[in-house]
RNA sequence: GGUGCUAUCGUCUAGUGGCCUAGGACAACGGCCUCUCACGCCGUAAACCCCGGUUCGAGUCCGGGUAGCACUACCA
């Protein structure tokens, strides 16, 4: 067993951690982060934690807490421990032993943090204005807060205990910054990239807290409550890795050296054209969405369309994201999340970065949309159609409910052919409005002078066709030796053409643009048949009257 | 500018020194199936960033270039 190892190896429990910021819908990107922390998890029969880092009060969204939770429950990604919806609701509880789960809430926690490392001489108090130190750099190029410049700045290293105090008394913002010792060289071992050094010469005294709204930095922040809820991995994004050695720094401030936990970086996701990470304006500006859910922003009024809502199921979503920078061990694509969690590995994960590619992702939906039952599929699609039928005021629309069976078997036949359940609006149309034009290039390619002529004959014979027969399909043998279904109308019409000697295409691609305004669709037996005779002749009668 | 990370078909990737004449998938293209459009099936085209080195042998190891990306905030 791969989890016995792996704990034998470690003789520590995986707990890891997603921790997403409120400041607006998760990014696609998130999501993948969120996925490889939850296939972690449950491969190694840990724990996963869902944290809110909101230490930036100017930056939080109304609505993102939920709509993450909401995003990550949609998905299937479970939480076992910090915020979550509660089971069944859009309600937010939160369970386990090392809350609060925000760090907005655990204000007095990182009180005691900043204090230890302030007495310990790992950090010190300064009161540069943002004002002061925007001067600074715009005076200094490549100016940085660090062992070389820290002693002809404004903070507690060159003042005295009294002069500090008094300016605390006076109500003057201030923050801690830590207290970086220079040239020494910091080794990060990243699980996926392996040995990262870095000299603490680049790295500034970062600010940990700011006494203006009473919160530490991320940080700060990061560390204490990794520490404190017992995480054992951080996987995360690769735009983290700079900050590793600050934070390996840090573990080691405090003395947590030991419990230090192990790092991953996953490798970013980029735009599909050009270059760069993938963003927000991308989706708008190629015309996909790079958000799970539809996120309606409260702060700047924008709205964001989403997966769920472009008609994708959550399956191949997960399917499409595990694959984007992971692959498994043998040359298998397609996966259920179980299969994920089995298969999942950090070492098969790569190091560059990867190019969003949509058009995979459409794929993916296709199969899985096609594994979904029809009936499942049909009520999907109601809410698509009730819409579309009523644009058109169709007298189906208030019937539609009772029709969910013929609605699922109109889907069975047309499924195979769409991405998305919204496409199925396009290849079941004309089974629910009967065509009023007819389109044009079919027309000039299948609609012949003698045409008319055949769709009359063929309307004289259907009518001898009864009720009954009309429907009636049975198994039969074709030449190959293979089963197929063969029509009662195939032993009516079939023969017809033969002894005139019309040809099979011609007529049965006029019958087609009758029935369906297009030389498109399904089988015209299954047309006929979901249709009725007496809809199949009154069709084939207008459209002799328009297009004659 | 500085620091770090990365580098195989258009895209996601397999590849851990000889199984590589570089494999799979998406997309593209062609064919088959067929009353149509699709689906499906079969096939075609398509890549080791460059230069050195190590080695009997390098996509694979090392060095140097180059390029891309990330970070460089009292944001995360």
């Amino acid at each position: 067993m791969q989890s016995q190892k792996f704990f034998t190896c470690m003789e520590r429990r995986v707990r890891v951690r997603f921790a997403p910021s409120p400041t607006g819908a998760l990014h696609i990107g998130g999501v993948r982060t969120a996925l490889y922390n939850y296939l972690f998890a449950r491969q190694h029969g840990g724990d996963m934690l869902l944290r809110i880092e909101d230490t930036d009060s100017t930056r939080f969204v109304p609505g993102a807490e939920e709509y993450i939770l909401e995003a990550l429950d949609w998905l299937g990604i479970g939480i076992d421990e910090g915020l979550r919806q509660k089971k069944g609701t859009k309600e937010i509880e939160a369970v386990g032993e090392h809350g609060p789960y925000r760090q907005s809430e655990r204000r007095e926690i990182y009180h005691q943090y900043v204090k230890q490392l302030l007495d310990s001489g790992h950090a010190y108090i300064a009161f540069d204005t943002p004002e002061e130190l925007e001067a600074k750099r715009a005076e200094i190029p490549n100016f940085q807060y660090d062992a070389r410049t820290r002693l002809q700045m404004r903070n507690s290293l060159i003042m005295s205990a009294e002069e500090v105090s008094e300016l605390m008394a006076k109500g003057e913002k201030y923050v801690v910054r830590f207290k970086v010792e220079p040239n020494e060289d910091v080794h990060v071992h990243d699980l996926i990239r392996g040995e990262v050094v870095i000299n603490s010469n680049i790295l500034d005294d970062k600010v940990l807290y700011k006494s203006a709204d009473d919160l530490p930095t991320y940080h700060l922040a990061n560390i204490v409550d990794d520490h404190l809820m017992e995480i054992s991995h951080v996987i995360r994004g690769e735009e983290w890795l700079p900050s590793a050695p600050l934070h390996v720094l840090l573990y080691r401030a405090f003395g947590w050296q030991d419990t230090m936990p192990q790092f991953a970086h996953l490798p970013l996701l980029l735009k599909p054209d050009g270059n760069g990470k993938l963003s927000k304006r991308d989706g708008d500006r190629l015309g996909f969405p790079v958000f799970p859910l539809e996120f309606h922003n409260q702060k700047d009024g924008t709205v964001s369309s989403g997966y769920r809502e472009s008609g994708y199921l959550p399956e191949a979503v997960i399917n499409f994201l595990a694959l984007l920078g992971w692959h498994g061990s043998g040359d298998q694509e397609m996966y259920t999340m179980d299969e994920l969690i089995k298969d999942f590995s950090l070492d098969r994960v790569s190091r560059s970065g990867a190019k969003f590619d949509y058009e995979k992702g459409k794929w993916f939906n296709h199969q899985y949309l096609q594994l979904r039952s029809n009936e499942e599929l049909a009520q999907m699609f109601l809410p698509v159609l009730k819409e579309k039928l009523a644009s058109v005021n169709s007298p189906l629309l208030s019937t539609l409910n009772a029709q969910l069976s013929t609605i699922a078997k109109v889907i069975g036949l047309t499924k195979d052919r769409v991405n998305f359940v919204p496409e199925l609006w396009e290849q079941t149309n004309f089974f629910f409005v009967a065509p009023t034009e007819y389109d044009e290039k079919s027309l000039k390619k299948r609609w012949k002078e003698e045409s008319p002529r055949h769709m009359q004959e063929l309307m004289a014979l259907l009518e001898t066709v009864s009720e009954d027969d009309w429907h009636k399909s049975y198994e039969a043998t074709d030449d190959n030796g293979n089963t197929v279904i063969r029509w009662h109308l195939d032993d009516v019409v079939m023969p017809w053409i033969a002894a005139h000697e019309y040809g099979v295409g011609l007529v049965m691609n006029a019958f087609r643009i009758c029935l369906v305004g297009a030389a498109r669709g399904p089988h015209i037996w299954e047309i006929t048949n979901i249709l009725g005779k007496e809809e199949t002749l009154k069709r084939v009668n207008d459209a002799l009257k328009i297009i004659g």
